[in-house]
RNA sequence: GGGGGCGUAGAACAGUCUGGAGUGUUCGCCGGCCUGUCAAGCCGGAGGUCGCGGGUUCAAAUCCCGUCGUCCCCGCCA
């Protein structure tokens, strides 16, 4: 037999009269008892199958799901009855022979697209998630892009090459996933958090324009837009400068994002130093689709006696407020912005509104002089209803409050529109909590001036970059170190000393010295430039088989437990304490996963 | 590590504030009727550890404590 000659949505009017034969799944069934119509789905879409019961008995078995095989001829649907929802509205076929190939249980959610489901119980079966049309559509678009991706970089002269995944830990960074090597107990492979340093040695190697769709590790907290593992297009180029690199990476977002949303995109993607995007937008990675800038108000209050904002400005700090536009705001609201800004690192947080009368009702408008409420209405273009949020405090703390109040107040839902935005010039180093000095991208980045990070470290600049679509940071790159003695210079600012230097990166230093040519590349993330180019607001939405929060994958309860044997074989025996947990947590009978 | 939301039938919810019999809605499921539907319709029916444990109370889905799961956020993410 032939499980079938066309696709669903092949079928249209130009085929009455053809017998084909379709194959799906039954999405819907209306039975009208002298008449039932099908609906069957596949991967291209939905057509619609009539049957007569009477004649084919089988068709008053069939339920949503099931798995089926119908053949017959294709007509015209009767005057009245076309669907203009549904591609194949025009036509029907009339069924000659309905085979079942497969039933289905009940279902435990309904496919279509019109309830929201606990994501648990999606994950828990998601290969019946993935048939909802919305899934359905994502991993289609998914593989559109990365199709694009390989076709426009082979165009460019780029060779794809493969890097391992079983690397040596550099414990830099993000925390590595571990694997236990058997053949050498007690010594472990990590999974590459990026192919950093492999795709450089390729670059010492020859290999003058390198790509990669890479798998990545990194085992940090999940967000809706990081999960353990992710993918990236790695690419890095010899002889590159960083213009060049950009363009590059900028003609393949364009055409991956031409590819899904149609259109045309000529403008090229706004460039801001990273300076300028904490000054303006509070971000590193700002979302540039609405306005709502930082306002810098320190001369205003040059002279204020009010004493949250003197005390800033005396102690070097900075006030800066934003308009977030007429809103209502009432004290409880008032209250809940309050407290987000003290969670984003402020002290407190100085609200106002604009009065009919052009006045100011806010708790500590009693405070500022009549110049400076002037001042400050002019300066934020304030108008009655508007809302008017102030902080002051050190200019990093002042750009985080209000860069995230900014996002909370005047972020838009979803992703209609698309806004690249590149965010070069990012410093060399950061200085941690504990005062020491780390580096802001990684210790192979290229400063811009060797001359100015000897000088000055913590105002040093850096080759490296960021490509930002919608405030979602899409991924970075730079102009990596070339030449040995720079790479020992930033070290030593570092405070790595050269013995430590030899023993983590012995390997790859060691290659620096064979005439490596100046490089340069970038990575973003193919997940989450699938995820905006679709609209969604969740990373776990592009991904087939996500994992929760917590790292479980509710589908195979993955991670659990292996066989002793396993271990033995691996010289590894869990800690006391563990142990211990885990016969805790069975004694109590509490089920730590997969109730389902 | 911290803050917050959520957890009630297979699914999505209401009920929880203000304690009083597992009360209800929609979808699904089962049975019946039905020849033009496309979320078909009509009639009937089944289906519940109110996440779990403890406490308060004559009485707990509801109040209190703990805990598990899940989502969002802060930290973390070279």
């Amino acid at each position: 037999m032939t499980y079938r000659t066309d696709h669903a949505t092949d079928l249209d009017s130009t085929r009455i009269g053809d017998t084909v034969s379709v194959a799906g799944w039954v999405s819907r069934r209306r039975d009208h008892g002298g008449v039932a119509f099908i609906d069957v789905r596949d991967a291209s879409g939905i057509v619609q199958v009539v049957a007569d019961p009477a004649s084919i008995p089988v068709v008053e078995d069939l339920r949503m799901e099931y798995c089926v095989s119908i053949t017959g001829a294709v007509r015209e649907r009767p005057e009245g009855t076309v669907n203009e929802e549904l591609a194949t509205g025009e036509i029907e076929i009339h069924a000659d022979e309905v085979v079942v190939l497969s039933p289905s249980k009940t279902l435990p959610f309904m496919l279509d697209d019109r309830t929201e489901i606990e994501e648990r119980t999606r994950l828990r079966y998601r290969y019946l998630d993935l048939r909802r049309p919305r899934m359905a559509e994502n991993l289609r678009a998914r593989s559109r892009v990365t199709a694009t991706i390989r076709r426009t970089l082979d165009g460019m002269g780029f060779l794809e090459v493969e890097t391992p995944t079983l690397i040596r830990s550099t414990p830099e960074g993000a925390r590595d996933m571990l694997v236990p090597s058997r053949l050498r107990q007690g010594d472990f492979y990590a999974l590459p958090q990026s192919p950093q340093l492999f795709k450089q040695l390729l670059m010492i190697g020859g290999v003058e324009r390198y790509f990669q769709i890479a798998r990545c590790y990194r085992d940090e907290d999940f967000r809706s837009d990081r999960q353990l593992e992710f993918t990236q297009l790695d690419l890095e180029g010899s002889f590159w400068t960083q213009a060049e690199v950009l363009d590059t990476v900028e003609t393949v977002l364009k055409t991956a994002a031409t590819e899904i949303r149609g259109g045309e995109m000529t403008e090229p993607f706004l460039r801001v130093t990273w300076q300028e995007a904490m000054d303006r937008f509070g971000s590193d990675k700002p979302d540039i689709r609405f306005g709502m800038e930082i306002v810098v108000l320190d001369d205003v209050f040059a002279d204020t006696e009010f004493g949250v904002f003197s005390g800033a400005l005396t102690s070097g700090g900075t006030v800066r407020g934003i308009n977030a536009g007429p809103r209502e705001l009432s004290r409880a609201q008032a209250d809940v912005l309050v407290e987000r800004a003290k969670e984003l690192g402020a002290k407190g947080l100085v609200w106002m509104q604009v009065t009919d009368d052009g006045s100011l009702r806010s708790s500590v408008a009693k405070f500022l002089s009549y110049d400076e409420k002037t001042g400050l209405v002019s300066r934020l273009e304030a108008e009655p209803g508007h809302v008017l949020l102030i902080a002051a405090d050190r200019w990093q703390t002042v750009s985080a409050v209000l860069g995230g109040l900014r996002l909370d107040l005047g972020r838009p839902q979803g992703h209609d529109d698309l806004a690249f935005l590149w965010v070069t010039d990012f410093p060399m180093f950061e200085v941690e909590d504990d005062g020491s000095r780390t580096f802001s991208h990684h210790p192979f980045t290229s400063p811009a001036l060797i001359e100015d990070m000897v000088a000055d470290p913590d105002t040093a600049l850096s080759q490296a970059y960021d490509a930002v679509l919608n405030g979602v940071e899409l991924g970075s790159g730079s102009i990596r170190i070339h030449d040995p003695a720079v790479q020992r210079q930033v070290f030593e600012v570092l405070g790595i000393d050269a013995e430590t230097a030899e023993r983590r990166f012995g390997w790859f230093l060691d290659a620096l010295d064979y005439g490596t040519p100046p490089h340069g590349g970038f990575a973003f993330g193919i997940d989450r430039l699938a995820m905006v180019l679709q609209g969604e607001e969740s990373i776990r939405d592009v991904i087939p088989f996500p994992k929760t929060q917590t790292g479980v994958d509710p589908m195979t309860e993955a991670p659990a437990e292996v066989d002793d044997t396993q271990l033995t074989e691996l010289g590894i025996r869990l800690r006391p304490e563990v142990i211990a947990a885990r016969a805790e947590d069975t004694e109590t009978g509490e089920v730590s996963r997969g109730d389902v």
